[in-house]
DNA sequence: CGTGATTTTGAAGCATTTCAACTCTGGTGG
DNA sequence: CCACCAGAGTTGAAATGCTTCAAAATCACG
């Protein structure tokens, strides 16, 4: 099993550009689902994104919808102010684009945060393929689906737990989140700095460093090389535990 | 324009169940649009459920979606250790259920707060008729999409207000959710207690408790009768300011 | 008219933010 | 090669906002 950051194919140094020879099926088959239906049933752009590169932003006309084939991607919300948040992160298999179904207009932003490359498809395109393959909207669907519980799961941690916690499990999760498409769970490069970590946890980015800090004092977790962002989870279990002890009881209903 | 606790039909004292006639176009089109769309093509089954009645509950085999034709209905959310939280709410032509898409069964509870009439179709039924009339689907995909925005901009603002901004945002978008249903937007009743809307809000009971108290002493909102629960919203705009005001900026990306 | 649930209010404690200084890293140019 | 600089990250101390705990007030319901 490849580590996130020594496998070229999906953590590749900023320079150069990856050939593009993807290796689709190494990974949970639950989350190739969606690749799979548009390859079978759909024609659609492949395009490699730089980090920084923007996918769609707030109010351009919605057309597309994009799928994460490899790399990494985060969505941003405004407010009016020009306030921003990073409301999501959107790894391979990901859908991109459900906010722009409603008013045909994109609600956030998307911006690759890692060389990735994006599968794109006409939303209309889509609709009319699933008039012949039920699967196509399935697939949608099921994505969707996915795609809200976890966010009213992000709702309720956020409720729930610490700054602490909070930092632990987004840190498990995007360990799960790797595990899930056959890269390596325990060591693997943040590519969000503490700003955006802050972000979107909704705490400050002191905190998140106060937090990482801890998390290393405690023995949890680790870090490669110069620059702190070449993660090793040193505890899958243990942060997992010192999850579970930062619950808080401030929100019940 | 009827207020929110005057009519009987939307919102109706507890004994008496409101005859089923029901003037659904007094709206917002856009609201009704999924109703009509059911009314139109699809067959459906008409209930109505009473304050802490259970439409759909965590696990449950998912087959049907709802749209809710009049009350109120709160979703919540549990973890593992039995935490629960309100995670949305839901008001006349909102659907319900889309979380058991991805799974085939439900990870939320939806539960009335008000006597509410639920409609509820099959989702292979909505399929089926989506293969004939694209504008079923479209109606659907476009719930979903405001649905995610929706929680994403409520995720936003959950970071960036203060506890007293974020009530005061609570009540304001329960008023524009009335307006845009039809109903008085400045005269309503609370459905949920202090320690519903903390859970919803992410603060505690107290905290609610303390920034409702704050807003009456700014004469921003006020309240009828005894109990604590029949709003009045004094100032619209007032309000707006007040949210503007307790920005922080906590968590910029 | 009492009993239990809901709501309000106060005061103390705590977590996180804020502000500020400092370190580390990587890149640029003398 | 080294000095310098900007950006990112860390750390400390004070301030702030929310929670917690506790008690009183109000309301709903039989």
């Amino acid at each position: 099993m490849p580590t996130a950051f020594s496998d070229p194919k999906f953590d590749s140094a900023r320079p150069a550009p990856p050939p593009p020879s993807f290796d689709v099926w190494r990974c949970d088959p639950l989350i190739g689902e969606g690749l799979s239906i548009i390859e079978k049933h759909l024609p659609c752009r492949r395009q490699i994104v730089y980090p920084g590169q923007t996918i769609h932003s707030v109010g351009q006309p919605f057309s597309n919808l994009h799928i994460v084939h490899s790399g990494l991607i985060k969505l941003l919300h405004f407010s009016q102010d020009g306030r921003q948040q990073v409301v999501a992160l959107r790894f391979k298999g990901d859908w991109l684009g459900f906010d722009g179904m409603a008013d045909q207009q994109h609600t956030c932003e998307a911006v690759a945060l890692d060389i990735s490359e994006i599968w794109t498809v006409s939303y209309a395109a889509v609709l009319a393929a699933s008039q012949d393959h039920p699967a196509v909207l399935s697939a949608l669907h099921k994505a969707i689906s996915e795609d809200m519980t976890g966010m009213q799961e992000r709702f309720m941690s956020h409720c729930t737990l610490h700054a602490d916690a909070r930092v632990a499990e987004f840190l498990l999760q995007w360990s799960s989140s790797l595990a899930k498409r056959g890269l390596h769970p325990d060591q693997f490069r943040l590519r969000l700095s503490r700003e955006e970590i802050g972000s979107y946890l909704g705490i400050t980015l002191e905190s998140v460093s106060r937090s990482i800090s801890l998390l290393v004092r405690e023995g949890l977790i680790g870090f490669h090389g110069k620059g702190r962002r070449d993660l090793k989870i040193l505890g899958t279990e243990a942060l997992a535990e010192f999850v579970e002890a930062g619950l808080t009881s401030a929100t019940e209903a």
